[in-house]
DNA sequence: ATGAAAGCGCTAACAG
DNA sequence: CTGTTAGCGCTTTCAT
């Protein structure tokens, strides 16, 4: 019964490598899986047979046994037009894909538009069991993703800007509000205290009246050209903006210029400052600061066609540190918020979240992962830590 | 012996469906395959089942059911710090995704780096049947991958520069050499004749003798920065330099300043500029013809760092027209390779090359398919076509 | 240490 | 039109 698939040219099957090592196939699973139980002779036949008959066992045929893919699943979830511009999505890709790889798994990365077939399909793979972990990187509104995940109670870590209240998963983010704070901040008054971590701001002690701090500035007049508020981070940098100005210019800060960018495209800048500079706006204002580091680039290069210096008339800033940040003369000051990271942390947590399962063999542990990676290594962390905070690093240059 | 799975909570399967919709599984199977003969009334209590129990079909089930994935697979097989710099990753993922799921297939991408570890994972997936076609975008020299597809005759289209001598499978590319020597043919002269298609040069009847060109040339001392020539079309390209400048430069060519990037970053442009400033090849230059986009940004930045005006001084082109290639002052001449069709093509041709196979029964049915998307028409064509070259377009801007 | 046998969830003839 | 019966290729008890 061993020998009965003699197809001219079929791929081999662990009935092949059975017969040819003259065992039962049962044995020939034992070994690939290196289980106990195979005496070092049988297994050097194996070994042998495996490679005569150029064998690999089919993974669907291993899913469905042991109803596991090994498989982590990126799904990118947004306008395929926003994929192809952003600067961001590649970095998590790879280093998503270097953690998974490290961790013994294999990442395969899906991408769906917000259309609803594209999304249907998605849903039909998640449902069909198609991977054991998700890594969700979101820019849909209240992503449908999400509820699906929760019904078949699904291992998943999200990002991005999909899930307006708080889901029930891990999410790892950048505290945006702080990050853009700190630089808005040090644009104004030429500090940079990174006092306190924005936990606790309560003891803070000897804080600089507004009053005295408007004394201080190096720059009154700032301008904010704002990202697409659906976009991962654009709102809350926005909200920073709107905090850190009603602080520090308080007369001012509700008539201050800002300009809502469709998209993070530096034609969008451009013709945000191009309009600034027709309606008189642009000679009064000594900074502006972009959501982030492409916005950033094509106001300084409008800025340079109008013939304005940057930062001698007018100070820029971005946000991201993306390479371009360097390439552009003058260099941008900007926020690092080490995308680099978001990918692999993200990954790191799903299996945990994984392993965890498989330990507490009952179906229903909870999904809480420690997050060893975030910077606080309280890794026997039982804490139901719902969002991972990543850190994030002021970047001083000339632009600003 | 159908809800022989009373678990509490699990997965529900196709015994469920047909044990609440009164039916037998078989049935329901066919429902869900759209098979003729299922009453109209069944069908009704399956669909109302399916919702009931909230069922989905697994995939690994079906995978081991019909030999049939219904997945694409895009392979980036590269290193992870070129896969991250590649402006044009992104959009052969996105592109290529955009076909596979309007044919009807799920498209998902792996990453490899070209550590073993990565590359045998990649082999052991495919080999393992994890999809049903293939497309490989690698910068991997003599691809490991293709010896594999090979022998497991398996669906492939492939692009990139990790295949030396043409392998046997259909393979997608544009004419570097071509275009190149078109935009450097137009840096020199001013020229822009398009004559031919390099197809049939032979009767280019009245061709201008080299002494006539030189007296005609815009610039006539032109610097070469090359990418890493490891990498799609560097070689090529530098190929295209030294053609170009040995017939209309005869004298000049072979001393003509060639910088060697290790790769496309700017910083590295801008190195090898601020070297030629240094030992004083920069001051004797009219041109420098850059690789790609990005070279040709960080060349001109560096040129305009050091006083030099771009196009007055010297000219500068590029090669991709990418979106940096118009947000730089001046703008970029460059080519525009249509990146955003490459996937879109290569996705056509391995999903046409399953079809065909599908059809013709025999399980060899030669793997050549027709190429209607390059722009050929060609639609019936048997010709063994092996690789299929996309047409590039010469951009002028203010650069060059 | 190894073989036999029973699934995993679904598809696909083959009979009714 | 619908149920029965074999598999798809591998894992996993349970005996031996």
């Amino acid at each position: 019964m061993s020998a009965k698939r003699n197809d001219f040219n079929h791929r081999p099957t662990i009935y092949d490598v059975a017969e040819r090592a003259g065992t039962s196939y049962a044995t020939v699973s034992r070994y690939l899986n290196g289980r106990s139980g195979v005496a070092a002779s049988t297994a050097k036949r194996i070994e042998q047979a495996i490679k005569d008959v150029d064998y690999t066992p089919s993974a669907a045929a291993r899913s469905l046994a042991q109803q596991r893919t090994h498989l982590i699943a990126l799904i990118i979830h947004a306008r395929s037009e926003d994929i192809i511009t952003d600067p961001n999505i590649m970095q998590i890709i790879a280093s998503a894909n270097a953690r998974v790889t490290r961790e013994g798994w294999q990442m395969v990365t899906l991408m769906s538009e917000n259309d609803g077939e594209s999304r249907a399909n998605i849903e039909r793979l998640v449902s069909g069991g198609f991977a054991d972990g998700y890594l969700l990187y979101t820019m849909e509104e209240d992503d449908p993703l999400l509820p699906l995940f929760e019904r078949r109670s699904m291992h998943a870590v999200i990002s991005g800007t999909g899930y307006r209240q708080q889901p029930p998963f891990v999410s790892v983010d950048v505290d945006n509000t702080a990050a853009m704070s700190e630089l808005i901040r040090y644009v104004l008054t030429g500090e940079t205290h990174s006092a306190g971590d924005g936990a606790d701001d309560a003891d803070t002690t000897g804080t600089t009246t507004a009053g005295d701090a408007t004394a201080a500035l190096r720059r009154t007049r700032p301008a904010y050209i704002c990202g697409p508020l659906n976009m991962p981070g654009a709102p809350e940098r926005l909200a920073a903006f709107r905090a850190v100005t009603g602080e520090l210019l308080p007369d001012s800060a509700d008539s201050l210029p800002v300009h809502y960018a469709a998209d993070w495209k530096t034609t969008s800048a451009a013709a945000a400052v191009r309009a600034w500079a027709e309606d008189g706006t642009l000679a009064t204002r000594d900074a502006i600061i972009c959501a982030n580091d492409t916005l950033a680039l094509g106001a300084i290069e409008e800025l340079h066609r109008l013939g304005y210096d940057v930062p001698g008339d007018v100070a820029v800033s971005g946000f991201d540190n993306s390479s371009a940040a360097t390439s552009i003369t003058p260099r941008l000051t900007t926020v690092d918020q080490h995308m680099e990271r978001r990918g692999w942390v993200m990954a790191g947590l799903v299996i945990d979240q994984i392993r965890d399962t498989d330990k507490n063999g009952d179906g229903n542990g909870d999904r809480n992962a420690s997050a060893d990676d975030a910077g606080n290594p309280d890794d026997a962390g039982d804490a139901p830590s719902k969002t991972v905070m990543l850190a994030t690093d002021l970047v001083i240059r000339e632009s600003a």
